[in-house]
DNA sequence: GTCCAGGGTTCGT
DNA sequence: ACGAACCATGGA
Protein backbone atom coordinates (compact mmCIF):
# COMPACT_ATOMS: atom_id res chain seq x y z
CA UNK A 1 0.00 0.00 0.00
CA UNK A 2 0.88 3.14 -0.66
CA UNK A 3 -0.07 7.23 -0.18
CA UNK A 4 -1.22 6.91 -3.72
CA UNK A 5 -3.25 3.89 -3.39
CA UNK A 6 -5.13 5.22 -0.32
CA UNK A 7 -5.48 8.18 -2.07
CA UNK A 8 -6.83 6.15 -5.38
CA UNK A 9 -8.89 4.38 -3.15
CA UNK A 10 -10.72 7.59 -1.47
CA UNK A 11 -11.24 8.84 -4.49
CA UNK A 12 -13.21 6.38 -6.23
CA UNK A 13 -15.04 5.78 -3.00
CA UNK A 14 -16.43 9.68 -2.55
CA UNK A 15 -15.53 11.47 -5.93
CA UNK A 16 -13.92 15.20 -6.24
CA UNK A 17 -14.76 17.38 -3.40
CA UNK A 18 -13.43 20.56 -5.19
CA UNK A 19 -12.59 22.16 -2.01
CA UNK A 20 -12.21 24.88 0.07
CA UNK A 21 -15.94 26.16 -0.17
CA UNK A 22 -15.55 29.65 -0.08
CA UNK A 23 -16.16 32.60 -2.40
CA UNK A 24 -13.09 34.51 -2.50
CA UNK A 25 -9.21 33.51 -1.59
CA UNK A 26 -9.51 35.99 1.81
CA UNK A 27 -12.63 33.87 2.97
CA UNK A 28 -10.57 30.56 2.66
CA UNK A 29 -7.95 32.23 4.73
CA UNK A 30 -9.87 33.67 7.45
CA UNK A 31 -11.75 30.06 7.83
CA UNK A 32 -8.70 28.72 8.30
CA UNK A 33 -8.33 30.64 11.92
CA UNK A 34 -11.19 30.67 12.61
CA UNK A 35 -11.36 26.41 12.08
CA UNK A 36 -9.13 25.56 14.13
CA UNK A 37 -10.60 23.02 16.90
CA UNK A 38 -13.91 24.27 15.59
CA UNK A 39 -16.65 22.17 13.69
CA UNK A 40 -17.40 23.41 10.26
CA UNK A 41 -20.80 24.10 10.78
CA UNK A 42 -19.87 26.77 13.56
CA UNK A 43 -17.38 28.76 11.17
CA UNK A 44 -19.73 29.02 8.40
CA UNK A 45 -22.27 30.58 10.91
CA UNK A 46 -19.50 33.15 11.82
CA UNK A 47 -18.48 34.01 8.00
CA UNK A 48 -22.19 34.43 7.10
CA UNK A 49 -22.45 36.91 9.97
CA UNK A 50 -19.24 38.92 8.95
CA UNK A 51 -20.68 38.74 5.68
CA UNK A 52 -24.11 40.14 6.84
CA UNK A 53 -21.96 43.42 8.22
CA UNK A 54 -20.56 43.81 5.56
CA UNK A 55 -17.24 43.06 7.47
CA UNK A 56 -15.30 40.30 5.36
CA UNK A 57 -12.47 42.30 4.30
CA UNK A 58 -8.68 42.57 6.07
CA UNK A 59 -9.34 46.43 6.20
CA UNK A 60 -12.53 45.97 8.27
CA UNK A 61 -11.55 43.66 10.48
CA UNK A 62 -8.20 44.95 11.03
CA UNK A 63 -9.73 48.33 11.79
CA UNK A 64 -12.78 47.04 13.92
CA UNK A 65 -12.44 46.72 18.03
CA UNK A 66 -11.69 43.17 18.69
CA UNK A 67 -14.85 43.11 21.27
CA UNK A 68 -16.93 44.36 18.25
CA UNK A 69 -15.22 41.01 16.08
CA UNK A 70 -15.25 38.76 19.00
CA UNK A 71 -19.09 39.03 18.98
CA UNK A 72 -19.78 38.85 15.10
CA UNK A 73 -17.47 35.23 15.69
CA UNK A 74 -18.64 34.02 18.59
CA UNK A 75 -20.57 30.93 16.47
CA UNK A 76 -17.28 29.84 15.97
CA UNK A 77 -15.94 29.47 19.27
CA UNK A 78 -12.51 30.87 21.20
CA UNK A 79 -14.10 33.91 19.93
CA UNK A 80 -11.61 36.47 21.70
CA UNK A 81 -8.71 34.29 21.02
CA UNK A 82 -9.56 34.37 17.39
CA UNK A 83 -10.41 37.82 17.20
CA UNK A 84 -7.16 38.98 17.96
CA UNK A 85 -5.64 36.06 16.09
CA UNK A 86 -8.09 37.12 12.62
CA UNK A 87 -6.58 40.89 13.30
CA UNK A 88 -2.89 39.90 13.70
CA UNK A 89 -3.50 38.35 10.21
CA UNK A 90 -5.34 40.38 8.62
CA UNK A 91 -2.46 43.78 10.00
CA UNK A 92 0.24 41.45 8.52
CA UNK A 93 -1.68 40.88 5.36
CA UNK A 94 -2.63 44.73 4.48
CA UNK A 95 1.43 45.16 5.51
CA UNK A 96 2.89 43.32 2.62
CA UNK A 97 0.26 44.47 0.14
CA UNK A 98 -2.61 42.42 0.65
CA UNK A 99 -3.49 39.37 -1.50
CA UNK A 100 -2.49 40.18 -4.95
CA UNK A 101 1.33 41.09 -3.53
CA UNK A 102 1.16 37.94 -1.74
CA UNK A 103 0.97 35.89 -4.79
CA UNK A 104 4.13 37.06 -6.18
CA UNK A 105 5.98 35.42 -3.39
CA UNK A 106 7.56 32.44 -3.82
CA UNK A 107 6.53 28.80 -1.91
CA UNK A 108 8.91 28.97 1.19
CA UNK A 109 8.90 32.85 1.76
CA UNK A 110 5.31 33.06 1.84
CA UNK A 111 4.71 30.28 4.40
CA UNK A 112 7.03 31.60 6.39
CA UNK A 113 5.52 34.39 6.25
CA UNK A 114 2.43 33.17 7.37
CA UNK A 115 3.76 30.94 10.10
CA UNK A 116 5.51 34.27 11.88
CA UNK A 117 1.57 35.73 12.34
CA UNK A 118 0.64 34.90 16.11
CA UNK A 119 -1.78 32.71 15.50
CA UNK A 120 -1.20 30.97 12.70
CA UNK A 121 0.31 27.46 12.90
CA UNK A 122 1.52 25.01 10.54
CA UNK A 123 -1.55 23.72 10.06
CA UNK A 124 -3.60 27.26 9.02
CA UNK A 125 -0.93 28.40 7.12
CA UNK A 126 -0.96 25.66 4.85
CA UNK A 127 -4.74 25.51 4.93
CA UNK A 128 -4.02 28.82 3.58
CA UNK A 129 -1.13 27.85 1.41
CA UNK A 130 -2.95 25.24 -0.67
CA UNK A 131 -6.48 26.21 -0.48
CA UNK A 132 -5.81 29.97 -0.72
CA UNK A 133 -2.93 30.80 -2.67
CA UNK A 134 -3.02 27.15 -4.65
CA UNK A 135 0.54 26.28 -3.46
CA UNK A 136 1.64 22.25 -3.63
CA UNK A 137 1.71 21.95 0.75
CA UNK A 138 0.29 18.93 1.87
CA UNK A 139 -1.96 19.57 4.89
CA UNK A 140 -1.45 17.27 7.79
CA UNK A 141 -4.10 17.45 10.67
CA UNK A 142 -4.85 15.12 13.17
CA UNK A 143 -7.21 12.42 10.61
CA UNK A 144 -4.24 12.37 8.29
CA UNK A 145 -2.55 11.52 11.16
CA UNK A 146 -4.44 8.86 12.47
CA UNK A 147 -5.91 7.53 9.11
CA UNK A 148 -2.09 6.78 8.33
CA UNK A 149 -0.99 5.35 11.48
CA UNK A 150 -3.47 2.97 11.12
CA UNK A 151 -3.05 2.03 7.93
CA UNK A 152 1.05 1.95 9.10
CA UNK A 153 2.15 3.74 6.68
CA UNK A 154 3.93 6.17 9.11
CA UNK A 155 4.11 5.58 12.96
CA UNK A 156 2.33 8.45 13.99
CA UNK A 157 5.05 9.82 15.99
CA UNK A 158 6.39 11.95 13.30
CA UNK A 159 6.83 15.58 13.74
CA UNK A 160 4.55 17.91 11.53
CA UNK A 161 7.27 18.73 9.04
CA UNK A 162 9.01 15.27 8.57
CA UNK A 163 5.38 14.06 7.87
CA UNK A 164 4.10 16.68 5.27
CA UNK A 165 8.16 15.91 4.10
CA UNK A 166 7.26 12.15 3.65
CA UNK A 167 4.29 12.57 1.78
CA UNK A 168 5.35 15.51 -0.42
CA UNK A 169 7.97 13.26 -1.79
CA UNK A 170 6.19 10.45 -2.03
CA UNK A 171 3.03 11.73 -4.40
CA UNK A 172 5.51 13.95 -6.00
CA UNK A 173 7.52 10.96 -7.71
CA UNK A 174 3.93 10.53 -9.89
CA UNK A 175 2.43 13.34 -10.50
CA UNK A 176 4.32 15.28 -12.78
CA UNK A 177 3.33 18.92 -13.57
CA UNK A 178 2.70 21.65 -10.64
CA UNK A 179 -1.11 22.42 -11.86
CA UNK A 180 -1.58 18.67 -11.09
CA UNK A 181 0.46 18.87 -7.92
CA UNK A 182 -2.08 21.24 -6.36
CA UNK A 183 -4.91 19.70 -6.93
CA UNK A 184 -3.87 16.22 -5.76
CA UNK A 185 -3.42 17.62 -2.35
CA UNK A 186 -6.34 19.76 -2.70
CA UNK A 187 -8.54 16.99 -3.22
CA UNK A 188 -6.83 14.55 -0.71
CA UNK A 189 -6.66 16.10 2.22
CA UNK A 190 -10.33 16.77 1.31
CA UNK A 191 -11.31 13.14 1.20
CA UNK A 192 -9.23 12.16 4.26
CA UNK A 193 -11.71 15.17 5.93
CA UNK A 194 -14.87 13.30 4.54
CA UNK A 195 -13.61 9.92 5.42
CA UNK A 196 -13.17 10.58 8.87
CA UNK A 197 -16.71 12.38 9.07
CA UNK A 198 -18.19 9.51 7.30
CA UNK A 199 -16.72 6.85 9.59
CA UNK A 200 -17.46 8.69 12.15
CA UNK A 201 -21.13 9.18 11.28
CA UNK A 202 -21.81 5.25 10.67
CA UNK A 203 -20.34 4.69 14.44
CA UNK A 204 -20.43 7.97 16.33
CA UNK A 205 -18.04 8.56 19.13
CA UNK A 206 -16.22 5.03 19.07
CA UNK A 207 -12.44 6.07 19.82
CA UNK A 208 -10.92 3.68 17.42
CA UNK A 209 -13.07 5.34 14.70
CA UNK A 210 -12.64 1.68 12.83
CA UNK A 211 -10.67 3.45 10.21
CA UNK A 212 -8.42 0.83 9.25
CA UNK A 213 -11.33 -1.84 8.44
CA UNK A 214 -13.72 0.56 6.99
CA UNK A 215 -10.69 2.34 4.87
CA UNK A 216 -11.51 1.09 1.38
CA UNK A 217 -8.04 1.07 0.71
CA UNK A 218 -7.43 -1.32 3.81
CA UNK A 219 -8.42 -4.26 1.80
C1' DG B 1 -25.08 15.67 30.58
C1' DT B 2 -21.17 14.37 27.70
C1' DC B 3 -18.40 14.23 23.72
C1' DC B 4 -16.27 16.19 19.87
C1' DA B 5 -15.53 19.19 15.98
C1' DG B 6 -11.98 20.31 9.13
C1' DG B 7 -7.77 20.83 17.55
C1' DG B 8 -4.20 24.09 16.85
C1' DT B 9 -1.13 27.55 18.79
C1' DT B 10 1.57 29.40 22.27
C1' DC B 11 4.79 29.21 25.62
C1' DG B 12 7.69 27.02 28.92
C1' DT B 13 11.23 23.73 29.57
C1' DA C 1 12.07 19.29 20.16
C1' DC C 2 8.48 18.03 23.29
C1' DG C 3 4.55 18.69 26.66
C1' DA C 4 1.27 21.48 29.13
C1' DA C 5 -2.02 25.10 29.18
C1' DC C 6 -5.22 27.76 26.93
C1' DC C 7 -9.47 28.75 24.64
C1' DA C 8 -15.33 28.34 24.54
C1' DT C 9 -19.57 27.44 20.65
C1' DG C 10 -23.08 24.20 19.11
C1' DG C 11 -24.70 19.73 17.27
C1' DA C 12 -25.18 14.75 18.07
Amino acid sequence: MTFLSVYRALSKQYGPQHWWPGDTPFEVMVGAVLTQNTAWSNVEKAITSLKQAKSLTAKKIAAMPAPTLAELIRSAGYFNVKAKRLQNFCNWFLQQGGESALRQWDDASLRHGLLSVNGVGHETADDMMLYAFERPVFVIDAYTRRLFSRLELVTGEEGYEVLRHSFETELSKKIIPGDEQVTLYNEYHALIVIHAKDVCRKKPRCSECCLRRQCPAAE
